[in-house]
DNA sequence: CTGAAAGCGCTTACAG
DNA sequence: CTGAAAGCGCTTACAG
């Protein structure tokens, strides 16, 4: 026969207190006898009672969970390394506190929102981590609707009361462009992420910004999805260009790892020929050859960081913004000076229409 | 003011029926006729009514949550391209019905066993998806003493009460090395996983074995954890071995990605000087120069096979195994007939120590 | 400081 | 077929 398991009601009798006063006690509420408090947490290890999640939810209206939705195909999400790392740094915060994460993948923008709508309307979450963030993202203002808390990983495009914990990655890019230039390079292509997303849009941006500053302009710059395919298709179009670029800056990992097989299959060396910049880190540039060189953030620390705030923000009803650490460039063999012997300037004389513009003199 | 949430109360006033009744008629219970059913569910419908999930879990004792307790290394999670698309397969099926993920990466073996009693006795999930079998598993005792329904995601080392949902990858293991035999290798070396788990011992035994009914014995194998790290690494040991290998079989593709690097740094050409085959299928494999031979199975099918055993054995209180169709060898160009200057046998005589015994005349 | 009671919003025997 | 009531196991005013 089954031990029936104890209820706030055995610990009550054992200690010789009612139910509510066991309920403060495990609740830290003023109000319990130091003594008293001692009995009764002495009653419950004995019992090995805990307090019932599911009857405390029906009390709280609280689920004590947080919700991640990501709308990603499953294809992209598994060659992407930043989501399992941030889930581990959103763990991390969470494996102390009694929080617990609910993970919804879904496919399409509509199965995003129905997802959030459901998630508010079951009570299954007290709050949830925006990630992905697209520009004017029609999901905050369905949040405000639910009254669902949030909190912004990397910021919004506008304003919102949703607190936000930023990594400025486009730092990292910055970087990258600069140390290309100061190897010498002048004709720097961009094979860039979705720009429907506000870190894409951002690293694209960061890279033409850079560039300017420099008093360059991108040697051809191409938008994809971030997947590997689309980093290999978009160095296929770059290299049918009039002019080779002797560098490319990749938004994301992957890409950047397809795009050097690509420029390999068509007899250029890399760094000799062609310079490759990742973007993301991902474990397996530092094992390729010639490693990679890369733009690296903490995504963990991010994730971490994020739940953090989260659990703040429902605590308190408030929390403020969090800056991380920049991502930061990591130099590896991908990257090297031009090839002496390529022409300072394309060979083919760049027409109007010429994605790739002279050097400018300094 | 904001508007109350409806209650049960609130749709049975208004459909002029107990709040009993409507409950049965939302829980399809026989007793309800059709007519009033019928003016239940419209008086729900204008309300705008949905049972609040947290009251029916007081009562049913049930969470509507499948739990999936990862432990692994936040990077090696974050290189591993199974479970990004296995959890993708599990949400294609929970999608449609109202159960949801919860999902917990712990660091270490107590840290696991301690996510699942914490699950269990918060009621947070009514069953599980148990990953990453290893041998002898002492999960299995632990669910079986929490009463926890769980479906094994692969064959367990011994037998179970809990439904498993197997897929052969061991199967496209042999295809492997059958194709490098039929190439004409004869000296292959073996970079395997993690033999803890049972999937990297079954995969190290697999390639023994078909080697072996070619009549053939291993030219070297290491055991690693994985990573990429571990796989130049055990590549790097292989190479110091008194012969080379012609052919590795790695039991990952981001270790046979990394040893690909390690091999072209020697100077060796793939598949020229070494052939190599991966395994996992990861998306990048098609992208790199040259592309990566290697196993590939259907993880998102797998996923959503689990998931779909596991809500039949909480509905019915027992389940089917299920087998998914077996993982095939995708043939690529990281792998060649051997070099045919390459000696038949190795150069330096093979002594008693050596790991690569001569190839025996068939 | 402490107790008795209502309430969270459902489900489920038990009567009719 | 249908209604009235107890119960799931907590939390939280409200009295004392």
């Amino acid at each position: 026969m089954e031990q029936r398991r104890p209820t706030i009601a055995d610990v009550a009798k054992r200690a010789g207190v009612s139910k509510g006063l066991v309920s403060f006690a495990f609740n830290d509420r003023p109000g319990v006898a130091a003594p008293t408090r001692e009995r009764i947490l002495a009653a419950a290890a004995d019992l090995g009672w805990q307090p019932d999640l599911l009857a405390r939810s029906l009390s709280t209206q609280r689920s004590a969970a947080l919700g991640l939705v990501i709308r990603r195909d499953p294809t992209v999400l598994a060659a992407d390394p930043f989501f399992p790392a941030f889930m581990a740094g959103v763990e991390t915060t969470l494996g102390a506190r009694q929080h617990v994460l609910l993970l919804s993948l879904v496919p399409d923008r509509a199965a995003e929102a129905a997802a959030y709508r459901t998630l508010t309307a079951q009570r299954r979450v007290d709050g949830v981590l925006l990630t992905d963030l697209r520009r004017g993202d029609e999901r905050l203002a369905l949040l405000a609707e639910l009254a669902l808390p949030a909190v912004c990983v990397g910021r919004p495009s506008e304003p919102t009361t949703a607190p936000v914990v930023n990594l400025d990655d486009a730092a990292g890019l910055r970087a990258a462009v600069d140390h290309l230039v100061e190897l010498g390079h002048r004709r720097i292509g961009y094979v860039g992420g979705d720009v429907a997303m506000l870190h894409g849009l951002r690293r694209r941006t960061a890279f033409l910004e850079a560039l300017a500053r420099h008093g360059l302009e991108a040697c051809g710059v191409v938008d994809t999805d971030f997947s590997a395919a689309a980093g290999a298709a978009a160095t296929t179009s770059l290299l049918a260009g009039p002019v080779l670029p002797s560098a490319v800056v990749y938004a994301s990992d992957p890409m950047a790892v397809a795009g050097v097989a690509v420029l390999q299959r068509r007899g250029l060396r890399v760094p000799q020929d062609c310079s490759v910049t990742g973007f993301d880190g991902m474990d397996l540039g530092a094992h390729l050859h010639p490693a990679l060189t890369t733009v690296e953030a903490d995504p963990v620390a991010w994730g971490s960081a994020a739940a953090a705030v989260l659990l703040r923000l429902l605590a308190e009803g408030h929390a403020e913004d969090v800056e991380l650490p920049a991502a930061a460039l990591v130099l590896r063999g991908s990257t090297g000076p031009p090839a002496p012997d390529l022409p300072p300037y394309p060979s083919p004389p760049p027409t109007e229409e010429t994605p790739c513009p002279d050097a400018p003199t300094p």
